[in-house]
DNA sequence: GTACAGATTGAG
DNA sequence: TCAATCTGTACT
């Protein structure tokens, strides 16, 4: 009964974004001896994604971790004192990946509520850009228990600019239940 | 070398 | 609901 904490492998990162995204959830993040369930992600689902960094193929310093193979991590500043965690997805070469909004560390919920907030609790940094989570020993993901739970599906998050098509599909995921901790704040 | 955008947060 | 905040990126 008691898995034991397999770790996420390769195979589940490079299924495509969204798909990946909402499988995270429910799922541990292991950074150092902090652990959290994933309670919310985003997914950002390649080239012709207006709201992705890497929209039209581009690649830049910033986010060439984005075309990586799934399984690395893409982490960057925004509003110069924000960082935001994503795990890379899908094929080397194919710009997909999730971000990762919020997590129940167990201790506070207020505390890693938002990708800000998150990053900031996990200590995580720029020094964990291009970290293979497969196989690193800084941060990694483990299966979460055999709880069955409600995933809901929700436009994604300031990304107004991105048009009103992509500003609406749905690629925002949520464990129903965390739903109400959330509109607490 | 310089302008500018930004996948947020916290306060009111 | 709204405005502040600051670094990296992109472009000249």
């Amino acid at each position: 009964m008691k898995k034991n904490m397999a770790r996420v492998n390769r195979d589940f990162f490079t299924n495509s974004a969204s798909v990946a995204a909402k499988d995270i959830l429910g799922k541990y993040i292991v950074v150092g001896d902090k652990r959290g369930i994933v309670i919310e992600t985003e997914a950002y689902v390649g080239p012709q994604d207006k709201a992705s960094h890497a929209f039209g193929g581009k690649v830049t310093e910033r986010n060439k971790a984005e075309y990586l193979t799934g399984g690395y991590v893409y982490i960057y500043l925004v509003y110069g004192m924000y960082w935001q965690l994503n795990i890379s997805t899908g094929k080397e070469g194919y710009p997909e990946c999730f971000l990762i909004r919020a997590a129940d560390c167990s201790d506070d919920i207020k505390k890693t509520n938002g990708p800000g907030k998150l990053c900031k609790y996990l200590g995580l940094d720029k020094s964990f850009y291009g970290e293979d989570v497969v196989k690193s020993r800084r941060i990694w993901f483990e299966d979460g228990e055999d709880i069955p739970f409600d995933v809901v599906s929700a436009p994604r998050i300031g990304i107004d600019y991105a048009g009103p098509y992509w500003a609406k599909r749905k690629l925002r995921f949520l464990i129903k239940d965390y739903k109400k901790h959330l509109a607490k704040i």
